[in-house]
Parts: C-alpha cells; sequence; structure tokens
RNA sequence: GCGAGAGUGGCGGAAUUGGCAGACGCGUCGGACUUAGGAUCCGGUGCCUUCGGGCGUGGGGGUUCAAGUCCCCCCUCUCGCACCA
C-alpha cells in the first residue's frame, strides 16, 4: 500500500471536482460525519432514559410510548468488519432513528459477545492474556461502529467479559442451579425454588424414592436426591472429544465427516462428567409458547423440528433374562395402532438389557457389534445409513397383543439417545423395519390395509386396520387415529403401557474445558458439588500461566480432557466457610459455554449498572412487559435483527433461561424476543486464476458479459462469502473513506429487501452517493455555501408527490422495506431536481425531506437541518405526517384494455361513473382501431382506473 | 429422502386485494460542460418489428374479461433436518 496522498485518482475518493467549496465530497462527508458524531456524544442525543433506576429520567420519558430495537451482537474478532457484518446493524439504527423520531422512546444500544475460542487460541499462540485482545478488538469496533453513525446509548453496551456483567451471569446459574421442574403446578409444571423441594422431602409431603423417611437417609443420600432434581446438574454425557485440541466440542464445532473444524482433528464420543441444564423440563413450553411469537416462520419451524414433539406410547414387552429373571422391554412408539404387527424387537447397542439378554452363544457376536458400533464415525454411519445391520441377543420377547415370542435384536439403527433406546419392530408399517426385516428373513405382517394401487413395501399412510385382534380386542376397520386410542386404553387397563409425548430436544451441555469463559460459582466437597453464596460473586477468572487445554495424540481415544484452570493450584484448592466453619473445598475448573453470556444480555441493556440487582423489576417491566391489552402477548425485546444461524441455538437457550426467571419471579415478560427479523447475508463474487488460486476481486475487469480477467489473464467468477481468504474483503472502513458513511448506509438499505441475501457491488455504490450529492444541491449553492431553499408556496403538483412519499415512506419503514424507502425519496428528490432547476427549492418540501432522509444518512439531515436554521439535532424532531386529504386524487389515468391488452388511457375523474366511463372507453381511437370490424361481447369496468372491452 | 424458501431486462431489484410488468439504482448508448474525465448535468435503454403491432416474469397446462400474482404437473437453485421409532 502507498501513503495515502490525498488524491482523487490515488484514494479512489469520489471527489473529482473540488473547485467548489462546499461540493457534497467524500471528503466533506467526512468532515461533517466526524462533527456530528462528536456532537452527539458529547450531547449524549441517544442517551435513552428509564423510569427507574441509575438511568431514571422519567421526565425525559413523558408520555412516549417505549420501543426497544436490538441487533445480535457480534463477537469482536480480531478480523475487524467486511460491509457484510453490518448490514443488520444499520437496518436496526435506521429503524430506531424512524421511531424516534415518531415519538417513540427508543432504547437502541451495542454491546459484545466477548468470550470464546478465537480469542483464546490466539493468546496460547501468543501467550498475550484474551482479555488484552479482545478489550482491543472491542476498542477497535466501538470505533468503526461510530464510524458508521449508529445511534447506540453508549452508556448501554456491555460486553460479557466484564466482571460486572459476568458476576449476573454466574448469578443467573446460581438460580438455575438452586431450582428445580415442579411437574405438577399448572397444565406445564414450572420452576420453583430447590428450598420448596427440600422442605416437601423434610415435610414428608413428598416421599423418598425408596420410601425411607427423608431423616433416616445420610447427608450424602440426601444431597443425591435433590441434585438429581435440579435445573442443573452434572451428568455422565457422551460428547465431541478432541484428544488433538485438548477439548470437548459442541456439535455444531464437528464437520459431518466427524472431525473438529478447527485444526482438522479427529472428534470421538467419550463418556465424561459434564454440567447439564434441564431444557427438556421446557420442551412443551417452548414449543407452545412460539405460537405467540412475531418471528419468521423457517425459524419457529427450526426449532419446533429441533424440539421435535412426538406423541405416542410407551408399551411393555415382557422378557426372560438369560439367568431367568423377569424383564420388561420399554419401548416408545407412535404407532401404538401396529402392534399386533411387531414381529421382533431391536435395542440399541448401549441399551442396558442388552448384557442380561445375550446368551452365552451370542456372546462374541453382540460384543464386536456393540464395540464397532461404539468407534464408527458419523462419516461411516451416513455412508451406511441404508444398509441394516445387527445381531439377534437369542433372546425372546412377548408380544403382548399376539402372544407371540418374538426375536430381541441389537442393531445401531435404533438410537440410545431418543424414547427409551428400544423399539418394537413392525416392518409391515416402518421402512427402516421393512429393511431389516428382509435383510434378516424375519415375518412381515401389515396390519394396516394400503389402497389397491399401492405397490411399495411398508405402508405408513392412513387406512383401516387389519390383522388386528385378539381373545379381547379387536382394532380392525378401525382408522389409525380411532386404532391408537383403542389400543392406548386395553394396555392401560392391563397396566402394560401407557400414552406418552416424547421430545427430540436433549439437555443442554454446559461444560467446556476451556480458560476463556464464566468460570463456575460452584466448589465441590467429596460428596458433590456445592453452590456458592451470592456474596462470592463473582468468581473471577484467575491469571495463569499457560492458557492452552492440554493436548494429546489425536487419536489417543482413551485421554481425558484436562481444563486450564485445573492447572491453578492455588485458585482451584480454597478454603472457605459456607456454614460449617472453614473447609476446604475444589473449585469447579470448567467454564461456561460462548452462549451463556447471550442468553441474557438485552436483559442488562436495559439496566446496564445495577450493583443489587439483574435488573430493576420495574425497568424489566418497562421495556420487556407484556402488552396489557392483549392476554397473549408474551413480552420481550421489541424488534431482534439478526442472522438465521442462530434460530435453534441461541434463541432456544435464551428463550429457556428467560423462562426460568420468569417462573422464579425476576422478569414480567413470558420471553425475551417478542418479535425476531433474520436480515439476509452480503455475498461476493471471488475470482480464482487457472491454477485455482483466488487473485484480488478489486483488480478483475469483466471483458464482455460473463468473462474476467485479472492482469491479462482469464479468471473464472464464483459467488459466494465475503473472506480474507477469497481475496474479496470490501470493508466499511474503505466505504467510508471513497464515499463516506451516509453514503454507505444509504446504499446497504437500498441494495434489496433486508431478508434477502445479495452480492455485493462496489461500482454501483456511487449511485447512493450521487443521490445524496442531489439533495445537497438542492438545498444549498455548493459554490457559496449558502442555503437557496425559499419560504415560497409549493405547487400543487409538488405538494401531493411530497405527501405521498411521506405516506408511502412510512408504510415502508413501518414495514422494514428500506429499499422501497429510499427509492421513494429518490423519486422525490428527482422531482426537485427537475422541477426547482431554476428557482429556490420551497421549504415546506425540503424540510421534509431532510428529515425523512434522516433515518438512513443523519449526519447529512442533520448538516442540512442546522443550515436551514435549526440549532438542536433533529433525532427527536416530528417525522412527517402526510395530510390525508392530499393523498386524494382527483383526477386519475384510466387504463383501457381490448382482451385484457392495453389500447388507450384516459384521464378520468376519480368519481366518474361507470356508465360514462364505458361510453369514453368506447370512444377512443385505441380501442376503436383494435376492434376493427368486430362488436362488444362485454365491458368490464372496474371505475376509475380501468375498463376492459371484450369483443365478439 | 423429508421440510422450507426462491426463480422477473446485461446486473441488484419494484409491482397492498388478480387490474398499466420492469419503480429506483448500477451498467450501457447519445448529448452538454470540459485541456482532460472513472466527475457532474440532460436524454434514450426488456426483446423483436414491415412501426400497424407482436412477444415477454424458469418450462408446460389450466381457471378468469384480465395471471409475475390463483390451481395442477415438471425443471433449477438456496437453506434446514437427516435411521428420532
Amino acid at each position: 500500500m502507498t501513503e495515502a496522498t490525498g488524491s482523487a485518482e490515488q484514494t479512489g475518493r469520489a471527489e473529482p471536482d473540488n473547485s467548489a467549496a462546499l461540493r457534497y465530497t467524500a471528503e466533506l462527508a467526512g468532515q461533517i460525519e466526524a462533527r456530528w458524531q462528536e456532537r452527539w456524544a458529547a450531547e449524549g442525543t441517544f442517551s435513552t432514559p428509564n423510569p427507574a433506576g441509575s438511568l431514571a429520567e422519567p421526565d425525559k420519558i413523558g408520555n412516549r410510548p417505549k420501543l426497544f430495537v436490538m441487533d445480535m451482537f457480534p463477537y469482536p474478532s480480531g478480523a475487524g468488519l467486511h460491509v457484510g457484518h453490518p448490514l443488520g446493524f444499520i437496518a436496526s439504527d435506521c429503524y430506531a432513528r424512524y421511531q424516534r423520531m415518531a415519538g417513540r422512546n427508543v432504547l437502541h444500544t451495542m454491546g459484545f459477545d466477548a468470550f470464546g475460542l478465537p480469542a483464546e487460541q490466539y493468546a496460547v499462540q501468543t501467550g498475550q492474556h484474551p482479555r488484552i485482545t479482545t478489550e482491543a478488538n472491542i476498542v477497535r469496533y466501538r470505533a468503526q461502529l461510530r464510524r458508521l453513525g449508529l445511534g447506540h446509548d453508549p452508556r448501554r453496551g456491555v460486553a460479557t467479559t466484564d466482571d460486572d456483567y459476568y458476576r449476573w451471569t454466574q448469578w443467573i446459574f446460581l438460580q438455575i442451579f438452586n431450582s428445580w421442574y415442579d411437574e405438577s403446578a399448572g397444565p406445564s409444571g414450572t420452576a420453583r425454588p430447590i428450598s420448596v423441594l427440600i422442605a416437601q422431602f423434610e415435610s414428608g409431603a413428598r416421599p423418598t424414592p425408596d420410601g425411607r423417611p427423608w431423616d433416616d437417609l445420610s447427608e450424602s443420600e440426601q444431597r443425591a436426591i435433590i441434585d438429581g432434581h435440579r435445573l442443573v446438574y452434572l451428568s455422565e454425557a457422551p460428547v465431541n472429544w478432541a484428544p488433538g485440541l485438548g477439548t470437548v466440542l459442541a456439535n455444531e464445532e464437528v464437520t459431518a465427516d466427524g472431525r473438529s473444524e478447527r485444526g482438522n482433528f479427529p472428534v470421538f464420543k467419550a463418556t465424561l462428567k459434564q454440567w447439564m441444564m434441564r431444557i427438556t423440563a421446557y420442551a412443551e413450553r417452548l414449543l407452545t409458547d412460539l405460537d405467540n411469537l412475531d418471528w419468521p416462520e423457517p425459524v419457529k419451524l427450526m426449532q419446533r423440528n429441533w424440539i421435535g414433539r412426538s406423541e405416542g406410547a410407551l408399551l411393555d414387552f415382557p422378557v426372560t433374562t438369560v439367568k431367568g429373571e423377569d424383564r420388561v422391554i420399554s419401548v416408545f412408539t407412535t404407532r401404538p395402532d401396529t402392534v399386533f404387527g411387531a414381529t421382533y424387537m431391536v435395542l440399541a447397542p448401549e441399551h442396558p438389557l442388552v448384557d442380561e439378554l445375550t446368551v452365552e452363544s451370542q456372546r462374541d457376536a453382540v460384543a464386536t457389534y456393540r464395540a464397532s458400533a461404539e468407534t464408527k464415525s458419523d462419516v461411516e454411519r451416513q455412508v451406511e445409513r441404508r444398509e441394516k445391520t445387527g445381531v439377534p441377543t437369542g433372546s425372546y420377547a412377548i408380544n403382548v397383543a399376539t402372544g407371540a415370542r418374538i426375536p430381541v435384536y441389537v442393531a445401531d439403527y435404533v438410537l440410545m439417545g431418543y424414547g427409551t433406546g428400544a423399539i418394537m419392530a413392525v416392518p409391515g408399517q416402518d421402512e427402516r423395519d421393512w429393511e431389516f426385516a428382509e435383510q434378516f428373513g424375519l415375518p412381515i405382517i401389515r396390519t394396516v390395509q394400503p389402497p389397491a394401487d399401492f405397490d411399495g413395501k411398508a405402508y405408513v399412510g392412513e387406512g383401516p386396520a387389519i390383522n388386528s385382534a385378539n381373545d379381547e380386542i379387536s382394532l380392525d376397520g378401525l382408522g389409525v387415529a380411532d386404532a391408537k386410542k383403542a389400543i392406548i386404553d386395553w394396555f392401560e387397563q392391563r397396566g402394560a403401557g401407557t400414552g406418552t409425548v416424547t421430545y427430540k430436544l436433549r439437555d443442554w451441555l454446559f461444560s467446556r474445558q476451556r480458560y476463556w469463559g464464566e468460570p463456575f460459582p460452584i466448589v465441590h466437597d467429596e460428596v458433590g458439588p456445592i453452590a456458592l453464596p451470592e456474596s462470592a460473586l463473582p468468581v473471577v477468572l484467575p491469571e495463569v500461566d499457560d492458557y492452552s487445554p492440554r493436548t494429546f495424540d489425536p487419536n489417543d481415544r482413551n485421554s481425558k480432557p484436562e481444563a486450564p484452570l485445573s492447572r491453578a493450584h492455588d485458585w482451584v484448592e480454597v478454603e472457605l466457610d459456607l456454614g460449617d466453619g472453614p473447609m476446604r473445598y475444589r473449585r469447579e475448573t470448567d467454564v461456561m459455554p460462548q452462549w451463556a453470556g447471550s442468553c441474557w444480555y438485552y436483559l442488562r441493556y436495559t439496566d446496564p449498572a445495577n450493583d443489587t440487582a439483574l435488573v430493576d423489576p420495574v425497568v424489566e417491566e418497562y421495556w420487556l412487559g407484556r402488552h396489557r391489552d392483549d392476554p397473549h402477548d408474551p413480552g420481550g425485546v421489541d424488534l431482534y435483527i439478526g442472522g438465521v444461524e442462530h434460530a435453534v441455538l441461541h434463541l432456544l437457550y435464551a428463550r429457556f433461561w428467560h423462562k426460568v426467571l420468569y417462573d422464579l419471579g425476576y422478569v414480567t415478560s413470558r420471553e425475551p424476543f417478542r418479535r425476531l427479523f433474520n436480515q439476509g447475508y452480503i455475498q461476493a463474487y471471488a475470482y480464482t486464476d487457472p491454477r485455482g488460486s483466488y487473485v484480488p476481486a478489486e483488480e478483475v475487469e469483466e471483458i464482455t458479459s460473463g468473462s474476467y480477467e485479472y492482469h491479462g489473464q482469464a479468471v473464472q467468477r464464483e459467488y459466494g462469502k465475503m473472506g480474507k481468504s477469497l481475496k474479496n474483503v470490501v470493508t466499511p472502513d474503505e466505504m467510508c473513506e471513497q464515499f463516506g458513511a451516509d453514503t454507505f448506509r444509504v446504499y446497504e438499505m437500498s441494495m434489496g429487501p433486508l431478508d434477502q441475501s445479495r452480492p455485493w457491488e462496489t461500482r454501483a455504490v456511487i449511485g447512493s452517493f450521487r443521490f445524496l450529492q442531489r439533495i445537497w444541491r438542492n438545498i444549498l449553492d455548493e459554490d457559496s455555501g449558502s442555503v437557496t431553499v425559499a419560504e415560497v408556496s409549493a405547487g400543487e403538483e409538488t405538494r401531493r408527490i411530497l405527501h405521498r412519499t411521506i405516506d408511502g415512506v412510512r408504510r415502508d419503514l413501518d414495514a422494514l422495506r428500506f429499499n422501497t424507502a429510499i427509492a421513494k425519496l429518490i423519486e422525490l428528490n428527482n422531482h426537485l431536481t427537475k422541477e426547482y432547476a431554476d428557482q429556490p427549492v420551497p421549504l415546506e418540501v425540503a424540510e421534509p425531506l431532510v428529515l425523512m432522509v434522516a433515518p438512513f444518512a443523519p449526519h447529512l439531515a442533520e448538516e442540512l437541518w442546522s443550515r436551514l436554521g435549526h440549532s438542536s439535532s433533529l433525532a427527536y424532531e416530528q417525522f412527517p405526517i402526510a395530510d390525508p386529504a392530499l393523498l386524494v386524487e382527483e383526477t386519475v389515468t384510466c387504463v383501457v384494455q381490448v382482451a385484457g391488452k392495453v389500447r388507450d388511457r384516459l384521464e378520468v375523474p376519480v368519481g366518474i361513473s361507470e356508465a360514462e366511463l364505458t361510453e369514453l372507453a368506447l370512444a377512443t381511437a385505441g380501442v376503436r382501431r383494435a376492434l376493427g370490424a368486430r362488436g362488444v361481447r362485454t365491458v368490464v369496468v372496474r371505475a376509475p382506473r380501468l375498463v376492459n372491452v371484450v369483443p365478439e
């Protein structure tokens, strides 16, 4: 890079002609923008008043209704921003600025999701503390975002790594830890303080699992029972363990071929003691409460699928173990109506009954099969997806419906993690079971009559039951739904089964063996985990010499993770008085996952400096409370803008935490985000040379349509993400330098609908620049700098155009249709350019135009507003309101069609009668010519806009 | 395989309820101003045309006075899930 000289040629700035003193160039835009950003900061323009607490300024709120507009906060990465990142931030800012001008008290700010792996890995490489790089990145991000003119309340922009913030993350953890889910409360249960449960055991109101009196249990027995009820618990869980990385990974950090996304190390399933959060307790509420959220349907659908509710039945199949003991295999099925067709059973390889049921002669085969299933990677399962494998245990169960002895197999197409880990196999009505039955020569009995034209194998559709009767019950002839009901009743009467509901949702793995995350507020004694008191918060992340987890041979599947904090011996070993006098404890050395901090940051935005509570209840209810007039309103953030990549995990975890806080009475809202909007992505072209290496995209030229050259060499174009390795990154800083922040904002908002992805095209940005330049010139003289607007009356036509624009822009902004709002503003401005080329633009049009453009190009608008003689910021000026009288047309253009084709047009009064319009239309030259000799069959009239003449 | 969404000029896109297809912008062509132009301004720009008009919203069929919009079949692309009993 050469040093910037400021000349147009070298910087590529859009400032070719500097002869005019006040020409709207990139340089002038930069000066204006810096000036207004300073003034907004100095005057606290976007400081939003709270009704109570440390930011309380009730007088400033007045009678304005509130609005909470928020972005998904960014991770402050070292790579910096490209033009795709701020798309949502700009959109939320335009909306927030508009709503502020429309009279709302708007809360809009930006924090940082700053714990996480990249900072830790950088620290491992450089030895520099992750806090240092994180804080440096935050400073840089703040500067970049400020340069864009985002109207954030700077007092509320929390970072998840602040001690004052993660103190409350830990506090929420304690509330969840100290709670249990009371299924018996209300229709779907509620979280309650664990003290309530303890009191129930102590009073005898709740029996102990084995029926002994509570007081007879030892302390450790009591603790085990209580810990088993908590919403956070320690569990032996199968996790993704990457020895080469030295850490466990979340599922989304593992590639499709079973390796780590970073480092490409093998990943093994290992069973390790991990912290889990009991999100499954909330499955039903997380599902049903989706109905009242104003969210994109695809996101709701993804959450529904993720939760995966199925209705069915648990059925018991009696079985005798090798040793002659009576047991039952309990299975979950969604099709209890097909039980008469269950001709064999399958246990998952990990099922606890496998050992007891495997006969001597099958021992080796089963052991071999289980071992191979255990080591099978995900990719192998993928490849073998359709090939069914398995081995018989040699034991038989009884199908109580038919009385038949049916064989019990072990097969990996049954998963231990879903249902009971065992199935009744009904090949007649299940494709997987059909395949397995064919492979192993097992009997197939149809229990649902397929239609006559059905030529497939397993039939999974509707139909009357057949072959489904015994001495006590017959399902034959019943439809699927009725048959289900009848057979569940029969099983329930016999005590051999029950109707039930199952979910795919699993509990949330909450431990990470890493350094750069929130420490748990937990210590351990010999018996188990003990929560620290709130007074011990925050549990500050200790200094360590080495931030890296211990790594192993990448293929050493028997290795165990060793968390970085476990080496901080002085911190881990601690003497505390937790009520029974000073005792020695070991601190928990895992840290929380990155999702923890992002689960509740929206709450902290509302009350960032509160040091006695997570959030003041009055403040929470003000910003997030439910609408009183709508019983279905769940409350929450009024608008949450972010990418669809968080459709499930972040948004589900945040909903879960919010519901716990609701149950425990800390928040009044039932949901965190009332309305969600997914912005699209900005994509980019990348170019590869014949060897397949990427070449700098900005130096590629289009030779002819569809063919491209880089320095005279033909290159291939591809379309996708923007990224350093693709050599196609364009940064906001470059755009601000070349055009100014206002132009960049207008361009991003005018590219297309916000929810759609679209390609970045730097050469098209000039159009937005020209638009702002023309506004500038319509209002002041760029040579003298004097305002040319005059207090003259706008003509009738101009006035109507203005008010139509106001009306349309308001509608578009309300619906987040920024691209069409900008198009309407351009039209209005182009009208002024043409109509007032030789005379001053009337003030009554200039001022509303400036106000309407302000959400998009706030600096330019502020500058013009002040030059128009206003001393204060326009941030709180009334957004223009259309005069309804001026929206009503007096005459309209009527389209005259013959056989549906436009043949003529008429300018007619709006109130014209159908008869009169028909007469006028039939007389037009266009109609007579098109009709020729033909007569008229009918005339369709939609007065005053359309007439369609139908010829014979 | 299942589920969801999308296909409109050279490009990004517009078109409340079925009612003027292509708003607005980029690009491009012509002109003005200029020593100069990757600036700015003005004008043209869906395709074909014998200048009457004809054809056009992924392809094919249908409903209707009228279809980008509604219905049926097919093609392509993107995203999500993927042995969930």
